[in-house]
DNA sequence: GGGACTTTGTTCCTGCGTTCACAAGCGGCT
DNA sequence: AGCCGCTTGTGAACGCAGGAACAAAGTCCC
């Protein structure tokens, strides 16, 4: 029985993951305790947006004081789920796929790659970290054994969507999607898509608006 | 008297980039039109929402028939600037770093990473892709000469502040940054974070909060 | 040439996210 | 013990994004 409501905000998760991790930091640092000014301070965030998120994990700090900054992120480990390590696949063992198949910060947030998948048989039998490259014929297989509920796709657009077909068919529930494609998938399958350059475009779009070339504009 | 405002909404920018790439492949294909239907559907997005974005550019569709995939295409090209290429540099040659400045995407998007930065001595003078990683010393003198107006960040996150200034310093008027820590810029410098284990714990979060302990569900 | 169908562009409305401002609660000081 | 200042938590207003429904416009067919 919850007592709070079980529905978060995406938005507010996604800004709950920032303050565990900047919590993580003081908490090396020797802080013991935090202002939600502070600590919006350092999330890059509004104060009374930081409180408003910390709201629905119910009352979590002590007036007149702070945040008590072990507490708090325990707090944040648990409601995230990151005490329990997520079993991943990573389906794409290109650039990017050896990138984060290296990357270090996922260990250390609740997610472990199981499995790392290729169709080049170039690629299959290398070692990337300390996993082996498999074959994408046994994805099926090796996601019902993990029991992996989360793909991540860094693959060709042209396969992409066959990838996702076949990690939500596998089992796979949430899917993070690298690939230049909107994916398809069926009901009870989130799908993430990060798209590195459409971030950069609307970044250049951003500045280019800011100034246009010398158009008498003030400000 | 600009017939269309300069105010347009980011989020809608971000979809423009996606309604670009889709037009892009539609015209490789041979289309030579398309409905608001057809392009929403490939792009993920309600048909509605699409001519609302598009409408932001001024009337580009003919009713009754659809969007002229070259037409339309060219049009979003000119808005998000991807016509004119853009200097970019690119600081932190790590895994990331490599995946990005090798990543094919950027290229044909109007963007040209014109120099890579390390500050690894063992990494300063290796060939990615077809540029070689200069010192981080060189960064304020190379930001100056090419005047790249863009820097990539992707170093580990201790350093990634210091970058940050120096680039703001050098001139660069936008940075993104994907070094998981929240970076602080003097105005006129926009910042835009992409954080990759935020993005996974946000999916992790929302597939664990559909299940919360196995309820029976009928997809 | 006229009518009807198709598709765009626009307008309204609903809901969400964000921000501001205030009341409640706790610690420290006198 | 009482008061004061500080900080959290919550309530309300504002603005924005998203979605649905409607009118305008152009084309195809008869």
């Amino acid at each position: 029985m919850q007592p709070r409501p079980r529905t978060i905000p995406e938005a507010t998760v996604a800004r709950l993951a920032v303050y565990l991790r900047v919590l993580t930091t003081l908490a090396d640092g020797g802080r013991s305790t935090v202002s939600s000014g502070e600590l919006a301070s350092a999330a890059g965030v509004n104060p009374a947006g930081l409180r408003k998120d910390l709201s629905h994990l119910g009352p979590c700090g002590v007036r007149g004081v702070g945040y008590d900054v072990g507490a708090l992120r325990d707090r944040l480990t648990g409601v995230l789920g990151v005490g329990s390590s997520r079993a991943c696949v990573l389906v794409g063992i290109g650039n990017l796929g050896s990138a984060l198949a290296d990357y270090a910060g996922f260990g250390t947030r609740g997610f472990e790659f199981v499995a790392l998948f290729d169709a080049s048989p170039a690629r299959i039998g290398q070692r990337v970290g300390d996993l082996e490259v498999r074959a994408l014929d046994e994805l099926e297989d090796v996601v019902t054994e993990t029991g992996a509920s989360i793909g991540v796709i860094t693959t060709p657009a042209e396969v992409a969507q066959s990838v996702c077909d076949r990690l939500a068919a596998a089992g796979v529930r949430s899917i993070l999607n690298f690939a230049p494609v909107t994916l398809a998938a069926p009901a009870g399958v989130d799908v993430r898509k990060v798209d590195l350059s459409v971030e950069l475009q609307v970044l250049a779009f951003l500045g280019q608006q800011r100034v246009p070339a010398g158009v008498g504009e003030s400000a």
